[in-house]
Order: structure tokens, then sequence, then C-alpha cells
DNA sequence: CAAGGTAAGTGTTATAAATACACTTTTCAT
DNA sequence: ATGAAAAGTGTATTTATAACACTTACCTTG
């Protein structure tokens, strides 16, 4: 019954970058003419790839996303694997496989990560080997590559849980942050509202956010006060 | 440097189970003659094992718990993958695999679940190929093979966490349980003590805790209100 | 069959956290 | 000087958490 001879394993990130228009995911596409779905669009997927043999598997998502991105030390964490027999088998996904795999019917289980980047401070200028590479807002997602929508489900829900339990949310916003920004990434994140008052009352018990001395600069309307995280208090993990 | 040729991948299985004196994990010793520490003593081990080329993940985590305890139908979950390089490396871990591998040098990527049985009801009858099995309580656990210490740490985690949010503590206690014994298994878990009235008052509140008309039978004391739970309104996951 | 042991069961009060809600302030642009 | 735009701020209500001690029902034993 199974086709493949053996097993191999992957990694696949999902990079979350956010700025004051939106929660994005850093997507990949397949160069056009190899590679297209049913309609003749071509498709997206997560970028990743296999491990090397002496690598191991967060090092692997490091490698992956550096490459991709040329970033370094961003916020990574592993949330899920992904094993289905079946996961690549999908007919979309042939043709593709068969133009990068040498054994393109070869059983590939995957290790999920997500890792978060600000887009304020700076645009990390994705350069790819195979394709064009875009940030793409986490509700405008279509249809990816191999059971990528739900490895994206299953990195939104762990960022979901994680924002609040975590301190994470200051690997996604610029170092200096107004407590609106804050408050819009919360909302952003976790798809609902909150009270203005109430939540900057959450904010001030909270011993990793502090105030600086600087305000708001090029604004149209009362300047905010600028804060930071202290990472001294921040233990995430 | 990597002295081996390919990579593999397998499933370590966690398996608590509760009964009123505590909680356990399922560990299974090597052959005493073939696998010895260095003072001598035969090491423990998680069950785990390579999967099989066409089944999934949670398919194989299934097929070692029931080879082992002969246990179909626990609740089961994935928490985490575990891929250092070296976990399959260490001294102490090599004579036992030159015993069971045919390339014991090969590196081997785990991925955890962690399992929940009720020993109230049944006792799970382990069944082993590879030697004795037993119930550790989990506050006496010593050293284990490669990493699996860590992986013991970490599925304790996963059900501390989850115990309260994912309305899985059905899993530990017998069909028919009384509020003292949820209230013990929580403490157990969670490492902390509770009010009785609060507790209780809580519990109350949990739709899917029913009471039963039956009350507990052969004690020497008052007799509890006994409680089930409602499958009907439980959602975990 | 009375007494003692054992865990079950039960309410109230105090403190802390979460929620709901609206106006004033500061800056820039016109 | 006026208006637009978002910043910033306090109080009252509701809900949750925490602390705390005695009575009840059943079994055992002497």
């Amino acid at each position: 019954m199974p086709t493949n001879e053996s097993l191999h394993l992957s990694v696949d990130c999902v990079l979350f970058g956010y700025d004051d228009d939106g929660l994005k995911v850093l997507l990949i596409n397949q160069k056009e003419d190899s590679y297209r779905d049913g309609s003749g669009q071509p498709m997206s997927q997560l970028p990743g790839d296999l491990i090397l043999l002496d690598e191991g598997l967060h090092e692997a998502a490091e490698r992956v996303l550096y490459e991709l991105t040329q970033v370094k030390g961003v916020y990574l964490k592993q949330f899920h694997a992904y094993g289905d027999p079946n996961r690549v088998k999908d007919h979309k996904d042939r043709s593709w496989l068969r133009a990068i795999r040498t054994k393109p019917d070869q059983r590939v289980i995957t290790v999920g990560y997500f890792g978060l980047v600000s887009l304020h401070d700076y645009d990390p200028q994705p350069a790819s080997f195979a394709g064009g590479v875009n940030w793409v807002d986490v509700g405008d997602v279509g249809p990816l590559a191999f059971d990528h929508n739900t490895i994206l489900a299953g990195a939104i829900e762990a960022l979901q849980t994680q924002l609040e339990s975590h301190h994470i949310s200051f690997e996604l916003l610029p170092k200096k942050f107004t407590l609106s920004q804050l408050q819009q990434l919360y909302e952003t994140v976790l798809e609902k509202k909150f009270d203005k008052r109430n939540f900057r009352k959450n904010v001030k018990k909270m011993s990793h956010v502090v105030p600086l001395d600087e305000k708001q600069q090029g604004v149209t309307h009362k300047p905010a006060q600028l804060f930071s995280f202290n990472p001294d208090q921040i233990e995430h993990d």
C-alpha cells in the first residue's frame, strides 16, 4: 500500500509579522509555471525544509527562516508535529513535488514552529531561492499547499493561547510602542475588543511594561506616551 | 561528524495512571543483564517505538500503547517533539541500543504523547515484549534512559496546563467518583491544596459533572454522593 | 446499643478582580 | 481661533476568589 520506502522529516515555519495594519504570515509562492492549482493560480505554502542530519529541530527552523528572510534571532517556538501518512499525497501537490523532490512519493513528517517579528522596526527583506515571498494578512490566506492551512490554524491557536501567558507580545511590536498599539495587537490576535481604561489598568500591573521619558512624534493628534518592555522582567517559556 | 546515515522517527508515550494513592507513570525496564547503568541497576524508559511507514503519529502512539498494555481507546495527546541530534547518543544508553537496534548510532527524533488511564476501574495488565513493566509514582521516578526524564517533565507540564482547560480529569477517575476523589486528583496533579467548600462551589458550576442517585458503599464513615461526567457536555481539544 | 472514629457535607463574610461606562486633554491642521 | 483625532483618566457594580468551623451519617468496637 505505501509507495514510499523511507520517511523524512521537515520543519515548517509560520512566521507572523505584525504592524499597524494587522497580523501577517509569510508565505512563499512556487514559480508560476511549474505549479498551479486546479484553477491555474500559483499556490502558496509555508516556508519549510527537510532537516539536516546533524541539526536539531529548533536549529533547523532557525536555518529555514534565515535562508528565507535573512533574519536571525527571532522568537521561534515549536507548537505541533504533523504526521498524517497522506499529508503530502494530495493530487494538487503532486506536480510541485515532482519538480523539487527526487522521491516525490516519500512520506514527510513535519514539525511546526511559529515565529514572531515586528514589521515596524525593520522589514525582514524576504529573499527566496524558491519564488515570490509575501506577507499575507492572516484573514486573507487562501488555500495553501499540502496541509499548510491546518498547520497555520494550529499556529494561530498556539499564538493566541501563548500571547497572554508567555509575554511574547513585545516580539511583535517596535522597541518603543504606545499603549494603543499594544491594545490593538491584543485585539487583532485574540479577535476581541478590550475596554481602553480596563486594558490600561491591567498593563499598569505588568512590571515588564515600562514607560519611557518620550512621546510619540509626528502625529496629528495628542502624542502618546511611549513604553518599552524590560527584558529582565520577562520569562517566557 | 555525524555517524548516522539516516534519520528515524519514533513516538514515546507517557502513560499516566491515577488511583487513590497517586499519579503513576508506566515505565518499562530493559532486561537486567543486557542493560544497566553505571551502578549496575537496570534502567527504565518510557514505552516508545519507531513509527511504521504507513501509520500516522497518533495511530503509532495507540499501537505502542496497545502492544504494551493491551489497552485501547485511552485518551492520548501529542505534546512535543524532541529532536536533539544527540538525544540517543549518551554513553549510558549505548549498550542497550546495541542490543536492540541494527543501527545503534542512527539519529532518532521522537514525538511525545501523553495518555491517561484510570487505575480504579481496571488494571491495564501491562504485557511487555521487552521486560518488566511498572507503574511508578511520578514523584519517585529515577534517572531514565535517553532524554526520557525531559520528556516526562514535558508531559507533566502539559497535563497540568490541560487538566483545567481541557476537561480531561475524568479520564483519570473511575466512572463513578466522589467529589473528594476529584479534589484529590486536582491536588495531586497541580501540586497544591484546595479548600473543600470552595472546590465544591466550583464543581457545581461545571455542567459536565453530574450527581448520581447513588452513594459510596463499604466505607467506614458517612458515604459520599457519587458523581459522573456527562460526556455530552465535554469538549476537550 | 452506646460511644468514638472518620470522612462527608454545608454558608457566610471579606477581599480582590473584572466589567461597564463618558468626558477632558493635547497636539496638529486649516 | 476652530475642529479633528486620538490620548488619557475614575468610579461604581458585578463577579470571582479566599478564608474559615461545625454538624451529619455511617461503621466499628467494646
